[in-house]
Parts: C-alpha cells; structure tokens; sequence
DNA sequence: ATTTATGCAAATCGTTTGCAAACCT
DNA sequence: AGGTTTGCAAACGATTTGCATAAAT
C-alpha cells in the first residue's frame, strides 16, 4: 500500500506525453518526493543548485500537463506545486495559514469524503461542468501565526 | 432575507476600520454588487472606466482588511473578488473552470455543510491551527470548454 | 544525426509605489 | 485646515521567452 517509485510513475507518465525524463526532471521530482509539503518555485530551485529558474518553469508546466504535478494556489503568495496524488496514493486536503502561506495536509473521512464526491458531481451535473477534480481546504492561523 | 445594502453594510465595516467610503469605493462595490461571479482586476476596471488600476489595488486592499470582499485564487489565473458573504448573505462554494477561469457559484445542502463544519474544526483543533474558513472548489471543464 | 531540453540574459506584464493634486470630514 | 485618497507614470519582480549550446534518443 505503499507508494511505488514516484520516479518510474512520474517517467512513465511523461512517456504516455512523449517527454523524456531528463536529469533535471529527475531532480525535481526528487525534490518534491522528499517535501513533506507543497514547494513553490523558490523554494525547489533553492533545494538542488543545479536547477535552473527557468527549467523549473518549463519542467513543472511539463509536469503539470502530463499529470505529474499539481499545482495549487492557496493566497497570494506564490504557486506550490506537490506530486499528483497518483504518485503518492494519498487523496488529502490542504490546511493553510493565512498569514505565512504554509501549507499542511490532511485527510477526512472516507465516508464523508464519499458523500462530498456524490454531492459535486450533482452539482457539476446541473451545471453542465464536466467535473476534474475538488479541492477542500481550511484556511486559518497555524501555530506560530496566531 | 433578501441581502442588506451592500453599500451600507460595507460603509460601515469601512468605518469600522477607520475608512472613508469615497466615491472611487462605492464604485467599486457598485461594480462587485451588479457582478454575478467574482471578477478580476482587470474585469472590474473595464466595467468602470472611472476606476484607475493603482486605485482598484489599492482599495480591494482595504477592502479585503475590512471584510468586505473576499479574494479569490483559482489556478494560475489572476485573483478574482467578490463581495464578502456578510454583505451578500449566502454561504457559497466556487465551481471553476481549469481551462478558461470562469468561475460559478454553488451550495450544498446544510447538513452536508454542517459535516464538513464539524470535521474540519476537529482538523483545525488537531493541527494546532485556528481555523477561519474553509473552501470547498469544484474544477472542471465549463460547458464552453468541453 | 536529429530532435528536444537547458541555461543565460533580455523581454514581458501584472502589480506596487512615489508624489503632487483632489478629496473628505 | 489637516489628513486621506487618487491618478499618473515610473519602479518592481516574478514569470516567460529567444537563442545558442548540451543532452537525449
């Protein structure tokens, strides 16, 4: 039940988008594997010296498109980016703070979880949305900005 | 339970954050309050040629500090705005659409909406974060973007 | 060998800011 | 009058892009 290797199921996804998986993307992806949170881009390329501002850019777009990241958007601050939820078997939600942006996962019941999933698809059906994706988050005060 | 004067309502939230309520102001929720979706910036400046940019910033910066609209973060489009739900007096959830931006409201049922409550203050507590709101977004392709 | 990705530096563009004039109380 | 807000244009900064080089297949 443990993820399997982010990288083989990160280049095989992006094999399925004919791109290659090249030594810097093998570096991002290492980066955000051992994250425990969602990154934003200053924060990557300050994690592995040898990645560029702009490969960053370009790879996580790559990424992105090919299913391999996510990209989330909390506040103002800037754009995090996490492994796709594929790549790490563990549907979660974000708990943000409000004042310094960082991000925490958590999960909620499965039961609940279900009934939200039944109750978006209605709603996405009414109006005439084709549903991706939902997004739960708590937005409040962590500990040290209280 | 028709929504108050939105104009009234924010006036006073402005005033209690020592705020004038100028014209350029009243223009802008005048601009919020006709809209039916949140909008961005650039949205709300072409819908009143009165507006400057630098003064549209610069209050929904205010505004934001008083409570009287709420920002918005959808993707990677550029923040959207609305008029915060105590002016508007309906708790409502974002359906968004990951190609275009466009963005439509939603409710859920009550009880649903109460679970969730219950759930996420138990995060919260747990988390050792001092929970403000939460949102709950539905992402999928708008009818247009099929 | 050919195609694709990378890195640097320059260009872009939404957002922010300085400052003098207009406005509000 | 006295402090605030506004509008313009300049400054800023994160993101994007052009192009020559390096890497991948």
């Amino acid at each position: 039940m443990a993820a399997p290797d982010p990288h083989h199921l990160a280049a095989e996804r992006l094999r399925d988008a004919d791109q290659r998986y090249t030594r810097s993307r093998e570096a991002l992806i290492e980066v955000l594997t051992a994250a425990d949170a969602p990154l934003t881009i200053a924060e990557i390329v300050a994690r592995d010296q040898r990645l560029a501002v702009s490969t960053a850019y370009r790879n996580l777009v790559v990424f992105e498109e090919a299913r391999v990241v996510h990209r989330i958007v909390t506040s103002d601050e800037h754009a995090r980016y996490e492994l796709d939820e594929a790549l790490t078997e563990r549907h979660h939600h974000h708990l943000v703070c409000s004042r310094c942006g960082v991000v925490r996962d958590f999960t909620v019941a499965d039961t609940l979880e279900a009934e939200l999933d039944r109750a978006l698809l209605r709603v996405a059906k009414s109006n005439g949305f084709a549903a991706e994706h939902h997004r739960l988050d708590l937005i409040g005060r962590c500990e040290q900005c209280r």
